[in-house]
RNA sequence: GCCCGAGUGGCGGAACUGGUAUACGCGCACGACUUAAAAUCGUGUCUCGUAAGGGAUGUGGGUUCGAUUCCCACCUCGGGCACCA
């Protein structure tokens, strides 16, 4: 390495740049936001995965520096939560100590790589300063509630007027499902307390009870993404592997689902990739169904048909110790099962009912059910399972009936029994499904262990695409002979797996009795046959084979009720045309064609689902997998909540002048273990009324992206003068495993901030990008654990930051995980080294014409592929013109200027130092990124291919003004292609310009 | 199980919208410089074949004048979801 000394030269340039700030964001020009994904100082420092994506993210801020965009890229810490929490007990430090520590190494190890932040604007969401809008946001977010009909958030105090005026049965509002109505003049009766807990029902952060991931160990509460499974299945935290089980317990939740629309069609307008859209398009898990009600009837009390039985008795069946008399609320709801369904079009084919464990109407039922002991076992057994336990793939489902009641299918009026089971869930839809056995296939399971009725109602109506026929036949031409015979159109191949051959014949209406009569035929006469797959595959054998025995005990003993069928195959025909066989075996799960539906008949799945929702008076409706997040910890590193508790049992907030409600300093923040927080030990903090609980991890970094924007304000979390300029942010980069966490949450409230017109956009982050990991070379992760940490400092110290920046963008594209190789890091250096060098051969003469144009296509790569992210293409570019202009005696000075500014957002240092040779004063990431000469990228004269055949034979000359009859003939002249095409009739000429010229013979 | 994404030399990878597959880098081999080594520079490096030529982009088919690229089936790996009706 004794090219040129990377530790002087970096240090050196680093400390000129800070001196002269020359990475400082303006507040005015065209904008450009480059962001980062802003850390977690976590204790044990970097290793070379963590700046792959910064240096990234810098290349592209730089060349749009260079570009005349003023950028904003700024860097700062998310440094509340649990780790460092975990971090500073393990030390036995103040987490406040950890986080300055960690920040300390963290930013000394970031500022060797040559970063262009613009430090000034570091934000770090402990600061009181920062977290002070944390908490006003909340308060906003608090403060709100939801319009369905106007599809925005709006001030809760709009919510008490309307309450006022109409009471709220015609509030198209976002809620609690347990809400009941009242109107305007129950509302002005109500007490505080009352008023208070209904409003808590519609706001958008608001308070409740709900079963929770409670980790004992740590004393906290868990959100799903921070659990994994243990080796044996068992759910542990993520941190630490400590058991976690599940508790009830008061929570503050925010209501993301009533954006759960928003986040979802919001995702259309975003230069995202692909893959993280379809992770959270999978997360908001968006369904569209019906809501059908089933009447409930009790058999044998009352005479007959679908009359429904007197109030007193359902009312009779209302416990007395369960306080106030419901009855009035409970009479019509009661008297029915509210069940969501996607595939309304299979209700005929409903056989039965399942309510989920947990549902409340089963209380309501106890004195009709017959079975009432057996029922209470079985809610019990499955309340002590976990979550882990009744979710568990290859566990097969329980469930009991309800004896004593039947529902009515309001299709066709036929009684079905009701079933409640573990397989239903309480927390989606209504917690209640109508049971198509036939065509879903967790109904199937369940109808097939119970002996449940199975009814089809949905044929495939694909059958007449395409018949593969597969034969193992010693001599199949005679079948082939039939079909030609026929004139039934099919075709070869070989099966790569079973080495059979696959006849697919493609069926048309009319030869489809023609072809039926073959493979009838052939079964009478000489083989067995079998149906496979989903596929309408036909197998044809001589025998039976020994694959038949691969299948379950339970397809085998079907398949040999079936023999005898099939053997007299009466009723082929039918068999293919509704493909019953298969269908009884396996259910089919498919839109298809309506059957034994009444008049519904013949209708395909997607009109009949309209069609029968409408005419069972059911309605339709969207349901969404996502859950409301819960908003709370019980740690004490964390925001806390801005709201104090009343003695008479109502939520006042902190008023915003006494913002920022700051955590108090106390001695042992040592979790209580009880499941209340640090802060409920802290006498003063309680005899305020404080929440004691504090906000998770994600609520700092929901909002930082606005803050860099305007840091250090301190009336508001950004000036509307800046939230103008800056408006969102316009390149964001991170890793993809924040897809459902971070990346949602910053979306819903910015989503939020734009309803109530405190940002400028909606979408928070226009375009995103996601860094690969780098992995260890032997393809692991990197960790501690197996000992295969590569350290940033090592390598900068070894072969400078230049080389590291330049190997990171170099080795993969940009957004694939790549393995580590230290190995290869040379080629780097070696490419510096080599430019470095090349200054010997710079002249102040102007360079060959090849020289230019070779620079200017160059340019034009660079160019495109920083802006795609295309690093490694764009510096394997430059390598391949270095190799080109080594070639040459002398290099012109422009043209040597020009590389050093393509190449200096990788290798600012060594850049900037030739650069300065060059006699420039300023500094060359001041200058302005080189233009392309459109006329300088076109080359005079051009090699293009000749095929015959497709095969490339010879490559010929043309120059840029050739005609393309003038480049055929000299193609067809050539005499190496004469040889092929001697004799031959020339049957096309096929030529694409600039490159080949196929001749077919 | 379902839904995405990917499979190209010894290795990381390149190939625009269907148009000369294997760019660039690492490694390896040979050569030059050197007393020697390192560094550097040069040459070669998918495969079979002396050559002409043939064969290769996970496997088998298809469409096309032409397929790494499009279609069908399958295999393998990675990721997401996981009883969401």
């Amino acid at each position: 390495m004794q090219n040129y000394d990377h530790i002087k030269i970096e240090k050196k340039w680093q400390k000129e740049w800070s001196k002269n700030e020359i990475y400082k964001t303006l507040n005015k020009g065209k904008k450009m936001y480059v962001l980062d994904m802003f850390p977690y100082p976590s204790g044990v420092g970097l290793h070379v995965g963590h700046p792959r994506g910064y240096i990234g993210s810098d290349v592209y801020a730089r060349m749009k520096r260079m570009e005349g965009f003023n950028v904003l890229h700024p860097m700062g810490y998310d440094a509340f939560g649990l780790p460092a929490e975990q971090y500073a007990l393990q030390h036995k430090i103040h987490p406040k100590k950890a986080v300055d520590e960690n920040v300390k190494t963290f930013e000394r190890q970031l500022s060797i790589i040559g970063l262009s932040y613009d430090w000034t604007r570091k934000v770090n969401t402990t600061d009181p300063k920062y977290y002070k809008w944390t908490q006003w946001i909340f308060l906003q977010i608090y403060n709100s509630w939801y319009d369905k009909t106007q599809n925005k958030a709006r001030p809760i105090s709009e919510l008490e007027s309307l309450f006022e005026k109409n009471g709220n049965e015609k509030i198209n509002a976002e809620c609690n499902s347990d809400t009941e109505f009242f109107s305007s003049k129950e509302w002005k009766l109500f007490s505080k307390i009352e008023k208070h807990n209904i409003l808590m029902q519609y706001r958008l952060a608001y308070e409740g009870h709900s079963e929770v991931n409670w980790c004992e160990e740590m004393g906290t509460v868990l959100a799903n993404d921070e659990i994994t499974n243990d080796k044996n299945g068992n759910p542990v935290s993520e941190r630490g592997g400590f058991p976690v089980i599940k508790k009830s317990m008061r929570q503050w939740f925010m209501r993301i689902t009533a954006y759960a629309d928003r986040l979802l069609s919001g995702l259309d307008g975003l230069e995202w990739s692909d893959h993280i859209k379809e992770i959270q398009k999978n997360w908001i898990g968006k369904s569209d169904g019906s809501e059908i009600e089933f009447k409930i009837r009790v058999p044998g009390k009352f005479s007959s048909g679908p009359r429904l039985p007197d109030l007193a008795v359902v009312r009779a069946g209302t416990r007395e110790d369960e306080g106030p008399d419901h009855s009035e609320n409970f009479s019509r709801d009661s008297l029915s099962i509210k069940v969501f369904t996607t595939r309304a079009d299979t209700i005929f084919g409903a056989t039965y009912v399942v309510l989920a464990p947990e549902h409340p109407l089963i209380n309501n039922y106890k004195l009709l059910i017959t079975n009432w002991r057996e029922i209470e076992e079985y809610i019990n057994e499955i309340k002590n399972k976990t979550d882990e336990d009744r979710v568990k793939n290859d566990k097969e489902k329980t469930g009991v009936e309800l004896k004593g009641i039947k529902a009515i299918n309001p299709a066709n009026g036929e009684e079905v029994p009701v079933w409640i089971a573990d397989y239903v869930l309480a927390t989606y839809g209504t917690g209640a499904v109508m049971a198509v056995p036939a065509h879903d296939e967790r109904d199937f399971e369940f109808a097939n262990k119970y002996d449940l009725a199975l009814k089809q109602v949905v044929v495939s109506n694909n059958l007449l695409k395409s018949i593969v026929v597969s034969t193992t036949l010693d001599n199949d031409i005679d079948f082939k002979y039939q079909l030609q015979k026929s004139k039934i159109d099919f075709t070869l191949s070989i099966s790569s797996i079973s080495n059979r051959e696959h006849i697919r014949v493609e069926l048309k209406k009319e030869n489809l009795q023609e072809f039926i009569n073959i493979v009838q035929k052939y079964i009478k006469e000489k083989c067995w046959v079998e149906i496979l797959g989903n596929e309408n595959i036909i197998v044809l054998k001589n025998e039976v084979h020994k694959d038949f025995l691969n299948h379950s005990e339970e397809w085998f003993k079907k398949f040999l009720e079936w023999e005898p069928f099939i053997k007299g195959q009466k009723n082929l025909w039918d068999m293919l045309s509704k493909n019953t066989f298969f269908q009884n075996l396996v259910c089919y799960q498919d839109d298809g064609i309506l059957t034994n539906s009444g008049k519904f008949n013949g209708l395909t799945s997607e009109e009949a689902r309209a069609q029968i929702t409408k005419f069972v008076n059911g309605k339709i409706v969207t349901k969404f997998k996502m859950r409301d997040a819960i908003f709370a910890r019980q740690r004490y590193w964390g925001e806390p909540i801005p709201l104090k508790h009343n003695p008479d049992g109502t939520t006042t907030e902190v008023k915003e002048k006494n913002l920022p409600l700051e955590l108090p300093n106390i001695k042992s923040y040592v979790s209580t273990g009880t499941g209340e927080s640090p802060l409920a030990g802290v006498k003063s903090w309680v005899k305020e009324g404080y929440e004691t609980n504090t906000m998770p991890g994600w609520a700092g970094s929901s909002w930082y992206f606005l803050r860099y924007m305007d840091p250090q304000n301190s009336k508001a979390f950004a000036s509307k003068k800046s939230l103008e300029y800056w408006k969102d942010v316009d390149v964001y980069v991170g890793g993809l495993e924040h897809a459902t966490g971070h990346l949602l949450y910053s979306r819903f409230w910015n989503n939020f901030l734009f309803d109530l017109g405190h940002v400028p956009t909606r979408e928070p982050f226009k375009k995103l990008r996601n860094q690969g990991m780098i992995l260890a070379s032997d393809g692991r992760k990197m960790s501690k654990r197996w000992n295969n940490v590569v350290n940033p400092d090592d390598i900068v110290k070894n072969y400078g930051a230049d080389t590291l920046r330049i190997y990171e963008m170099f080795m993969g594209p940009f957004e694939q995980s790549l393995p580590w190789s230290t190995e290869s890091i040379i080629g780097s250096r070696r490419f510096i080294d080599r430019v470095f060098r090349l200054q010997s051969k710079v002249t102040n003469k102007k360079s060959d014409i090849e020289v230019e144009k070779i620079f200017h296509k160059t340019l034009k790569k660079v160019s495109e592929d920083i802006e795609n992210f295309a690093f490694n293409t764009a510096v394997s570019s430059m390598m391949i013109l270095l190799n080109e202009i080594e070639k040459f005696e002398n290099i012109g000075k422009a043209e040597f200027k020009i590389l050093l500014q393509m190449l200096a957002p990788f290798a600012p240092h060594v850049t900037e130092e030739l650069w300065s040779n060059t006699g420039e004063k300023k500094s060359i990431h001041k200058s302005s990124w080189p233009k392309w000469d459109k006329n300088k990228i076109v080359d005079d004269m051009i090699k293009i291919a000749v095929q015959v055949n497709g095969k490339v034979r010879t490559e010929i000359m043309i120059s840029k003004d050739m005609s393309e009859s003038e480049i055929k003939e000299m193609a067809l002249k050539d005499k190496n292609i004469l040889t092929w095409t001697e004799g031959k009739e020339i049957k096309r000429v096929i030529y694409v310009p600039n490159r080949i010229v196929n001749i077919v013979v």
